[in-house]
DNA sequence: GAAATTAACTAAAGCGCTTTACTAAATCGC
DNA sequence: GCGATTTAGTAAAGCGCTTTAGTTAATTTC
């Protein structure tokens, strides 16, 4: 990058006015008073020279920024796994680019995300820092940070109730997908999870809890631990189905994984869902195509993305005084692997 | 976001050194002679203080950004549709985020994507720009920026030999396909693309000019346009297989499409790939799982990425002079639905 | 018609950093 | 042992913008 080539001073020049009025000018500034003509020849003039502002100078002057950071802790090779990211993204740049701020993405993948987290934000590089992927107990420098007057927005609940968080309500989801399968008289309902990351306890609790509220006791056998991917769900799978070939219904918590658990039912001589049940998690675009289509559930990544920018913007406002807890609910999608009607 | 609580000349007076001192020691620069005992006083003066330095000031005296951005031209509920981009972000991060820079995302879906390009340019908010999604066409604002001195990179390749690029050969990829086709034995070979973009129409040119050299006329009754998606790939397919019953495979520009046209071969009772061979492009996660297991493509995203990322840092270092052109190959990966042993 | 108010604009002081030109002390060469 | 060089550091001038506190001229008030 070169030295910003043209600057306000020249357009000031150009216009026959002060430098003031140039600022003012293009920050439509209220309070100010420039006669419609002032306001023209700047625009002009600046239109001519081609004169966007330098952002450094201006973040410097105004001691803010204007962009807004999302942090996502996690290897690369992971992140984009499954498609939470993409969409998060995808829903939060919408709504940080119609209040003008721009996106900026990090990833962190070694175990200190905390100095990165400061260096953003006590840096000046962002105004306000969107962060994912981190567990419960990174809380304490959150909660610092935001003690602060940082404005720091976690998507995932935290436990201390002094933070402000966005989330998609899993337990909710997994218990849906529970009940359901209870509903159409399975008991014997194998789980493939994945990770031991604490969102995945508390989805296992939800199973669990889900059967017991049932009256069907909790059975540690009938969980297998993948990695996300249907290769890993696929062996999961088969190990389970060996072991426990008194299960009926599979769910895997995640969609990729469920892939993989199907190619092990159909090469364990199984049909879905006559003999074997299936549900996924996350809906994605391709599981409604499957053969049989795949029952899964939603959950809105999207909208989590919007709630994200949303509150993280109204702290860099100063508009969120009190802790707000933003949780999203999810849906379950009844197709075809579940054998229900 | 505040003001910068601690700034490099808190931390000079607690070190006792001048704040060019602690420039000095921050930046590791060389050239300059700081004794070692002054320069751990300043570390220890900035660690105890908790200093980090303004990205805004920094990036005014330097008259350089840290940043790079990456710049998506396509709406925003199409970005994630397909892999693409995910994968990119990935690779680019990566390398990137190695050489100390940050990744400003942006996407823009209306028609004017200069001013944005332009003002992240001139403003000095990134150092040098990745963009992707735009049409050749566009090479001629871009070529403007490059003559003026900006690091810029597109992700597909440019008609003015001028602009340097990264691209993915989807044109070998595509004629791999079809040759492979014809190895099998097929002559009538329907596909299923997608959009009017450019890149489509190389794609389909490609898949003409492969179907030519092997003697076999290029009959626009086997082409169907679909829009990236399961569902339209799924009416595509219906509608060619209706009309023209004749054909023997398919290739569905996109696994997606080719997903959906997976369910129109089922639902039409014929059979994968005995009575009609099918292979996809991206090879994308669950295609190795889909029953049978679907033959298609795979580009090297990540690698994509990671080059473009390399390629504009040679471009913000001053290290490229000539126009570069970096064009990667893709893979055909043979799997279960076009009949290879 | 003089005082008060308002409209339209500007001078100048930062914001926090980098960098160039400079100084003072220590070391070297012979 | 004395000038030349090196080592270790500093003062001060920007970078390009925002913003506060004015200034001047025009308008209003009564």
């Amino acid at each position: 990058m070169k030295r910003n080539p043209v600057t306000a001073q020249q357009v000031a020049d150009r216009a026959g006015v002060s430098l003031t009025t140039v600022s003012f000018v293009m920050n439509n500034k209220e309070g100010t008073n420039i006669s419609e003509a002032t306001r023209q020849k700047v625009m002009e003039a600046a239109e001519e020279l081609g004169y966007f502002p330098h952002i450094g100078a201006r973040s410097l002057a105004r001691g803010k920024s204007q962009n807004i950071g999302l942090l996502l802790y996690r290897p690369h090779h992971r992140v984009f796994v499954d498609p939470f990211m993409p969409n998060i993204i995808s829903g939060f740049s919408e709504i940080a680019n119609m209040e003008g701020y721009r996106l900026l993405v990090h990833f962190i993948y070694d175990s200190d995300f905390i100095t990165p987290v400061k260096a953003m934000l006590r840096g000046g590089e962002v105004a306000g820092l969107v962060v994912a992927g981190f567990d419960v107990e990174s809380g304490d420098v959150l909660l610092q940070l935001i003690r602060d007057g940082y404005p720091v927005v976690p998507i995932d609940p935290m436990s201390n109730p002094a933070i402000s968080y966005v989330s998609i309500d899993h337990s909710a989801g997994v218990k849906d997908v529970i009940h359901h399968l209870i509903r159409l008289q399975h008991t014997r309902i194998g789980c493939i999870t994945f990770g031991p990351m604490d969102r995945v306890k508390q989805r296992l609790q939800a199973y669990q809890q889900a059967l017991e509220s049932a009256g069907i006791p909790y059975d540690e056998g009938l969980i297998r631990v993948g990695e996300y991917d249907p290769e890993t769900g696929y062996a999961a799978a088969l190990s389970l189905l060996r072991e426990r070939p008194d299960v009926t219904a599979i769910f895997g918590m995640n969609d990729m994984m469920a892939l993989g658990t199907m190619s092990a039912i159909h090469e364990s001589g199984l049909r879905i869902p006559q003999d074997i049940a299936l549900v996924g998690y996350d809906d994605m675009r391709f599981s409604a195509y499957l053969y049989p289509r795949l029952t899964t559930v939603r959950a809105p990544e999207v909208e989590l993305g919007r709630q994200a920018a949303m509150m993280i913007l109204d702290q860099i406002h100063g508009k969120l005084i009190v802790p707000k807890y933003v949780s999203l609910k999810s849906e379950l999608i009844i197709r075809d692997t579940c054998g229900a009607v």
